[in-house]
DNA sequence: GGGGCTGATGTTATCGTTCCCGTCGACTGA
DNA sequence: TCAGTCGACGGGAACGATAACATCAGCCCC
């Protein structure tokens, strides 16, 4: 930075002032300083400026997996929100584990982030212990705590299969089964497991058709895997729930692959609205949680939290939306 | 770090020393200050480690889309081989425009990583002048670049559709049809196209059998109304490639809608080898480019290049293999 | 004409670590 | 016993920017 005030004639504070837009520089000024500085190749370097001004322009993210689109979507509107806060998202991955997670909190509070949005509201104790004593906005998504730590952007992950069963009991089933993982690594899954039985009961129907399918998360594979020893063990089956629309893909393939008529003589449902679901033939019911809206409304969170310090802790509720389609009749 | 130092008893250094496990530190001492930090909720700083040490642990990644199992893979590739290293990934997405990709560059090089991984190997005059004056390791992957930037993990994207259509070509078919983007912008998917034309041209079949679906990239929504289109204008076609896995499940699911019998009356193939295409029925034909290979190697390649400082430009070229599935006979 | 104001710029100290160099006590071997 | 070596630890400066305050010219208005 020394080298471009040389250069333009001026002292270093005017090319600070020049590079954050700040008022009181005359743009003949701050014209001459950015020419200089890219003739120079001068980049800017954001890691002394956080230092001086306490600002990383971080918000810290952690997500169970890249590569599963729901989350990917919260991302986006998460950076979609961020990026005109001058807000840039530092991403980390939790491999569905609380004890990753907690590992990976402590990495990204040493980078000191402005704010910290985590997926779920499960953690171990020291993760929690780390996220109050950061005096950060925490932001917990996809989940509705019981316990929260601060805000919370989510939905009830057992409500949203309990609509699923509604809809399914509506159409006159009465032997729903559910295909899900095998362990409750996945907190989000074995939730909506829960919330499957919890309706069931609701509705007085047997809930113990459950079909657990390897580690969490289950994907396609597993779920054809699943809906193949549902076939075979439990052939009167007349309804399936799968944990989510990728699992239910795999067993509608499973069911094509066998000949068994869907939904004619099993209907099948899913979660998670993945763009499959709407794509393929029968078209999968399946439920919606609007993840993209979730990164969106954690954004707005985020921005009234950096902006009035003693903010209340908000909790966002976003119902999910059924979407009825032909693999359930 | 004072604080904790006073808590101990020593002086900020030893506590600075125990925290990078540097040699000369007592077990005991380096104890006392673990607890001690515990206990007082100290988290260490890296903001300004980085500035005195001039290493951010950072490794920048630029990927066009977070919602792309395929670059999901290659980032989840890089991020298990980095993280023994102590390196973290910065990631940012350029919505497959290469005037996002400028942009995003110049924010991330302000935050001072060590090395630099782009994917595709096109880029704004700026963005080039950018990455070469960074004096970091760049590399450029999902490509093989005539001009390459610095080093090069990739394949060919046009021989990796020249395996297609050669497949396609031995099992009889003759009346070939493409289907992609109708822009440019996803680079990747312009050079499978004009490897479709190439390989097609070299066949001495007809090479102009192209459906363009809209602005890239296609998802299955656009692959199964560019397979409308294609049913309706070219009838006679015997075989049909798709620029992804993704827009030939698409493409599938408008045949199964219209009991177009694939492969008997269409065959289908695509790209990527995702989930999806050794799920569906018939499964997809399609080319596994590797995706978590080409990040396991452009770590390894990161890792030599900061380890040799003069290291030359390494070109690691990974061949793609052609997965022949139901979908093709 | 002088006090007050505004806009553009400069000076000094500082953010929280780590590099560089130095000190000190304990141990070792002749 | 003592020079030499080694492990453990401390003091001061510095990384590259910015907060806070100071300066100074020009202008306005009564």
């Amino acid at each position: 930075m020394q080298d471009v005030a040389r250069a333009v004639g001026v002292s270093p504070m005017t090319v600070s002032r020049a590079f954050r837009n700040d008022a009181s520089v005359s743009d003949k000024t701050r014209e001459a300083v950015r020419q200089a500085a890219e003739a120079m190749g001068y980049v800017f370097d954001s890691t002394a400026s956080t230092l001086r001004s306490q600002r990383t322009g971080f918000v810290a993210v952690t997500i169970p997996s890249i590569n599963n689109a729901n989350f990917a979507e919260t991302v986006r509107g998460l950076s979609e929100a961020l990026k005109p806060q001058g807000l840039q998202i530092l991403l980390g991955t939790t491999d569905y584990d609380i004890q990753n997670e907690e590992e990976l909190i402590e990495q990204l509070l040493r980078r000191r982030p402005e704010a910290i949005v985590v997926t779920g509201g499960k953690h171990t104790e020291r993760a929690r212990r780390l996220l109050e004593n950061a005096a950060i906005p925490v932001i917990e998504t996809w989940d509705l705590p019981d316990r929260p730590l601060g805000h919370v952007v989510g939905f009830s992950n057992a409500a949203a299969v309990g609509m699923t069963v509604d809809h399914l009991v509506a159409h006159g089933a009465t032997r729903i089964a559910f295909i899900g993982g095998d362990a409750d690594r996945d907190t989000r899954g074995t939730d909506r497991r829960l919330g499957f039985i919890a309706a069931m009961q609701r509705h007085g129907l047997d809930a113990t058709r459950l079909i657990a399918a390897g580690a969490p998360p289950i994907s396609m594979r597993e779920g054809a895997r699943a809906m193949a020893r549902l076939l075979e063990t439990l052939p009167d089956t007349q309804a399936v729930i799968c944990v989510s629309d990728l699992s239910a893909f795999g067993s509608l393939s499973e069911c094509q692959r066998r000949g068994v008529a869907v939904p004619g003589q099993i209907a099948i449902a899913g979660f998670g609205d993945y763009e499959i679901a709407g794509t393929c033939v029968p078209a999968l019911t399946t439920v919606n949680p609007f993840p993209h809206e979730i990164g969106r409304r954690a954004a707005e969170v985020i921005a009234a939290a950096l902006a009035t310090p003693g903010l209340p802790p908000q909790r966002a509720a976003i119902t999910p939306g059924l979407i009825a389609r032909d693999s359930t009749g």
